[in-house]
DNA sequence: TGACATATTCTATTACAGTAAAATGGAGCG
DNA sequence: CGCTCCATTTTACTGTAATAGAATATGTCA
């Protein structure tokens, strides 16, 4: 499921506090982003309505349905097949190619790597 | 610098056949995708405006001033800010554990990886 | 119970990416 | 010399994500 970048605001309140009271997200939302009150509703319904979170009704607490490792994996697959024709290895590639990485995140990729397969 | 789809399809022409001019990129891009002459045109040129394309007149031919792989890592470097907080080897690590890489794709990994440093 | 405060939904408004029709301009031909 | 065709540019329309103001519902306390 594709989340747009205003409903990703909201999913990243839930993903870090766990569930939330649709208000305390409101007021999350206000002080990170200075959204209003209302935007923030707006977009919880957005959410809501394409089953990307769950509300039950004693104090409109809201649950994220989508983790956030499941909207990572949906973003990357986006990535991959749109700049690196589908290939997965390719993104790595010019990853460590670039020269983003540093040297501790590369040790760190070491040994996720050799403890794969 | 930010190149939108539409762009992209433009630039995509160019990293396939090098240098191209308008005409060929528009026919190649109706035949791909169904573009109106016109709508290629008008992405050539905003290409142009945005520096990620420059054309020489006799011909009108296009050359790409952004590479592929420049382009590439702009598009990575975002969803890792948006998504994975900034640190490029959770991208990794969210690759290894969804398990999307072939076992041949890992052991490509495992070349690279060991490769560097 | 009634009135006020606050939470939620409804309904615009804005901004911009995507697309293409209409306008322009120049090269070749009668 | 003027006409026509085609490459390019200008302008405009469409759809929709993002944002928020107005309207409505709900709960609380006197």
């Amino acid at each position: 499921m594709k989340l747009f970048d205003s409903e990703l605001k909201v999913m990243m309140v839930l993903w870090e506090r766990g569930d939330t009271s649709a208000k305390e997200i409101a007021e999350a939302l206000h002080s990170e982003v200075g959204w209003s009150k209302t935007t923030t509703y707006t977009v919880i319904k957005k959410c809501i309505d394409k089953g990307a979170v769950s509300r039950t009704d004693p104090g409109f607490v809201c649950h994220a349905e989508v983790s956030r490792e499941e909207a990572r994996e949906y973003e990357t697959e986006e990535l991959i097949s749109k700049m690196y024709g589908g290939s997965a290895d390719m993104l790595v590639a010019s990853l460590l190619g670039s020269k983003r990485l540093s040297s501790e995140e590369i040790d760190r990729l070491k040994k996720l790597v050799e403890d794969m397969k």
